[in-house]
DNA sequence: GTCTATAGACGGATAGAC
DNA sequence: GTCTATCCGTCTATAGAC
């Protein structure tokens, strides 16, 4: 493997043919993501590949880790805003990732390194998510015992992954009503003011 | 292809193929799912493939086909029981198929026929949870107009979603937490009487 | 860091014998 | 209905030149 801790030399073609590899499996599934192809999309022969990544699946991998840190970010950024549910059902409801994450769920099924690195992420992914909600029900005063924020955290994903998957293959039945409770739920739990500024409305 | 209407003939290799390809797609997923693979598994040269299904893809609706009558039946039967909803939990929790069901929804974001398939049938699978849970609501006079039957068989089958995505990768992290908040809420809803028979305990 | 050339296995699919 | 033989393409991965 090439230096990684000095300056980011040349062209970037490891970057390239990680950003192939992505767009490739989140296009025509993992089984099209081949060292050949890949390697075409980014430009290069596909024994570059092999140079960068021992074998295809240290790429899968590699491609896995950089996007779930993408999407850490990405959900970090977002829950800092003034309504924490809303931002999570927006973040949960995008279905631009769907297809991707659909199929490395599919690969964590057979290929052990991915089931583990999905398993760790899922679980930073959770943690914060659960943290917002926890911030979100003791600012309106909830008994987090009777009502767990994990709960309502689990609830809120389950939901957004139906409509995602759903909407993935044309089906839509039932999404508006559910689109609509859910709003009329979120809207019962504002959060524009400080944690520990208030006592709870109701 | 061979006959259909008429009185199964031979030794069902046609039956085997499918099944075959059922058990590889599930252990191993969709691209080890291949004409050699499957032939062997069932006991036959990859040839006769060939011979029932003219293409890979037509193998593939064929078995999906089979796999959600299947399914339906299953489904169709279990609500008949006295607690829908706790039906509908256990068989959406129920783990035996969750890694298939992962790759019919992957192989659904690159194969038309698939996804059209995959569609109509959970399309049926909605229609069946969500009388079932009107029968529930409505015997326990439950407004419908602001409680959505669909909306509670989204929020059910979410929920058991997730626990079934997450478990396959190992992670298990509030799962006890929504499985004892959904009983709860379950036990609020008893069916052991007939739909049209009360007005409602509260 | 990127290439050519290549090994060796496996893929979908067809022709035609029995 | 099941087989043998086969075409031809693609796959992962390696050796070694520049």
């Amino acid at each position: 493997m090439p230096a990684a801790g000095k300056a980011r030399a040349s062209t970037g073609a490891r970057e390239r043919l990680m950003a192939a590899t992505e767009q490739i499996m989140g296009d025509e599934g993992y089984a099209a993501a081949t060292s050949r192809r890949v390697a075409e999309l980014a430009g290069v022969k596909s024994t570059l590949v092999y140079y960068y990544f021992p074998t295809m699946d240290d790429l899968f991998v590699a491609v896995l880790c950089e996007s779930g840190e993408r999407a850490l970010a990405r959900m970090r950024a977002a829950l800092t805003a003034d309504d924490p549910l809303r931002v999570l059902w927006l973040i949960n409801t995008d279905t631009r990732y769907t297809r991707l994450s659909t199929e490395w769920m599919a690969l964590a099924n057979h290929r052990k390194v991915i089931g583990a690195e999905l398993k760790v992420f899922a679980e930073r992914v959770r943690d914060i998510e659960t943290a917002a909600v926890t911030m979100v029900l003791r600012a309106h005063g909830v008994d987090l015992t009777e009502f767990p924020p994990v709960v309502m955290s689990i609830l809120l994903t389950g939901a957004a992954r139906i409509i995602c998957n759903e909407s993935a293959v044309g089906m839509v039945q039932g999404h508006e009503q559910l689109r609509t409770f859910i709003e009329q739920f979120i809207a019962h739990y504002p959060l524009a003011v400080r944690p520990a500024d208030q006592g709870g409305p109701g």
